[in-house]
DNA sequence: ACCCTTGCGTTCATTCTGTTCACCGGCCTG
DNA sequence: CAGGCCGGTGAACAGAATGAACGCAAGGGT
């Protein structure tokens, strides 16, 4: 059983982590700190496996938090969770040693698989014996990052959902595209591009909007969003 | 140009690296240390990208030194190399953050794999613009720590390997091909062709991409990058 | 109002994928 | 030398992804 610490100032958030860690096999929340100070006290007292961190604390950021915790010899493993889109920051938490950075807002999906990668890097390294070996190592750090794609519903491809959105990127009309116009650049048919945006349209990710003007039934654009 | 120390304490070995180092398109070795101290103090008045660690120094140990550089506030990213072959040690390092673990000995392919491993990390972050998307995350991690090992997995054979490559490398048209053809060119099934092909897609020497056209479902092409 | 035009949304045959499982040959063991 | 095991292969199969075809929806023109 992994024991997890979460630490979140937002009190219905952090409820609704926990929530969600609880329907995890193999996982249990342990406590729950609302602010650096408090998760430091119960990280003193209690062994915990996993801590999941909201940079975003009212007394310290998430980060120092983290970098005091190493100073101090407490080398617990911790998943960010923040809506911090900042590449700097990223890079900080990385040499810090966090095993994931989750972006808010997340589907449970999502955070599921981060904290499944998570269990199976624990469990290679605890299974592995005295003495790893390389490759032992390697598969260990491939399950801790390796991510399992969030699995797509069936009918669709993954190869074909990266070409539409590459398609949708490389357009230089931010304007927006036709599934017709799509389907052509890709090199596929009106259909299959239209299954894509819809599946895109759908998760958010793309927008739909009615193009009028000419003669005829109004095309639908579909733009990044 | 990714900026690399070398900290390592027996001569003959840290000139070893350095070459090995010096080797590796877009690394440069811009000093080696000999101890602990020597090391903190190159890197309070030097830019360093990539720190490659051993971690028996006669001074400290080297993950105490890492902890040292991050309690300083220093982030910069640390490669360990060592004969440590003791669990609790990887999981230390893995909690301060080390991008690798790399086992001595190893050969000269193993090491510039984990190099290029964290150039396609620090590429793939930089290169995302300001804000990046939890997909685009999950594939620096995953370049980060999904490393192919050396030898091959079970099931594969290293003669039908060579010639699924040759015959990929003896292909005229360079568009890509299918399991199906590959497996007719090198005298083998389309199953067998596909092993290995899905194995070079994952260990990124080949890329898959769908070819569209007719009716019934697309074929997967395979090309070499 | 009415028709005309054009693209939408869906269905379904088609083709290739991905996986399973039995087989074959070599190697180790008793 | 018999028997079991293991690594590598391909035949067979269930089903996944695509596009041609088609009826209908949604605009403009008169």
């Amino acid at each position: 059983m992994i024991r997890v610490l979460i630490v979140e100032d937002e009190p219905l958030i952090a409820e609704a982590h926990a929530a969600y860690t609880a329907r995890i096999d193999g996982f249990q929340v342990l406590s729950v700190s609302h602010t650096a100070q408090q998760a430091m006290a119960t990280l003193r007292t209690t062994p915990v496996d996993l801590i999941l961190l909201d940079l975003n604390l009212p007394d310290m950021n998430g980060l120092e938090l983290t970098r005091a915790l190493r100073a101090a010899g407490i080398g617990t493993d911790v998943l960010v969770v923040t809506s911090a889109r900042d590449l700097a920051v990223v890079r900080s938490a990385v040499s810090l040693g966090v095993t994931h950075y989750l972006l808010k807002p997340f589907t449970f999906a999502t955070f599921r698989e981060k904290l499944l990668g998570y269990a199976r890097y624990r469990s290679q390294l605890l299974g592995a014996g005295q003495v790893p070996a390389q490759h032992e190592i390697d598969r260990a750090f491939a399950a801790l990052r390796g991510t399992a794609p969030d699995s797509l519903p069936k009918g669709l491809d993954q190869n074909t959902l990266d070409l539409v959105l590459g398609v949708l990127r490389a357009d230089p009309v931010p304007s927006g595209l036709s599934a017709a116009e799509v389907g052509a650049r890709m090199g596929a048919s009106r259909v299959t591009a239209r299954r894509y945006l819809e599946h895109l349209a759908e998760t958010g990710q793309v927008v739909r909007s009615p193009r009028y003007g000419g003669p005829g039934r109004p095309e639908v654009e579909y733009r990044r969003v």
